[in-house]
DNA sequence: TTATTATTTAACGCATACGTTAAATAATAT
DNA sequence: ATATTATTTAACGTATGCGTTAAATAATAA
């Protein structure tokens, strides 16, 4: 149960799916910063980047935490664990290609089809043509 | 020149942050498949999961290819440059942690800022507190 | 040609997302 | 208490996205 759910994965492909949110990511790469500086190195009002942090938030792919010296300055910076959950789904469509093993597994699959018929989820099913 | 352009990343990550879409991807996984299929697996009207066909045609994520057999008949498959530019895109910021760089890095440029005063991209700045 | 099956466009309604400016909070400093 | 700085929330207009049904294409079969 470490596992961030995985309706997560839509969440943060969606974050990072905005132009300015990822811009914010890429920005926080080179360190913690404030909201500030991120809505700036945007190009946006503060405002409108205060949205996009919350957005980010909620998936955790950032975190807030007061300095301690100065409580009225927030810094924000990139967790990790989004990034690997990501990462994690990425690998786990990607390996469909791991070693040329798409055109194997179609082949078997569409085997299997020819003999079975029709499967549950019949994956080309042809509109039966007239016969061969 | 074969880097399928940065701006790519925006629209790929956006077509994946879409729920639907993402089913359709992982739906495909599996192997290529008719547009009905997908759309049924999706559970919605070929007409909707058109739609996002069309926008993961866009991003190259999927590509379509006509059966031979019966010329009726359109088959997706996943690509893999789209995912490979985003894992890509994701090992670049993940880059950040690697080896517990982070707290190196973020402190090398607090260091940095104390010393200079203020850089081109003050990261903290700290609201000049009142001093020592 | 006419009919059949698969897919895409078109048109509609609805909801959500985005950015802006103005007002509200939060934390300190004087 | 009043002022100052940083950030968030509220209110507003505009735009884009999504799903549905109905109509249009595409490719073939009879």
């Amino acid at each position: 149960m470490q596992n961030p759910a995985p309706e997560n994965l839509d969440l943060i492909l969606a974050a990072l799916g905005d132009p300015a949110r990822r811009r914010a990511v890429e920005f926080l790469k080179d360190g913690p910063r404030r909201a500030g500086e991120i809505a700036e190195a945007a190009g946006m009002s503060g405002p409108a980047m205060s949205r996009h942090l919350r957005v980010l938030r909620k998936t955790r792919l950032i975190t807030e935490e007061r300095v301690e010296e100065d409580a009225r300055i927030k810094l924000y910076r990139l967790e990790r664990a989004p990034f690997e959950a990501l990462s994690g789904w990425l690998e786990e469509v990607s390996a469909f290609w791991g070693d040329s093993l798409q055109a194997l597994k179609a082949h078997a699959e569409s085997v299997v089809r020819e003999e079975k018929g029709a499967g549950k989820s019949p994956p080309v099913r042809a509109a039966r043509r007239s016969g061969p």
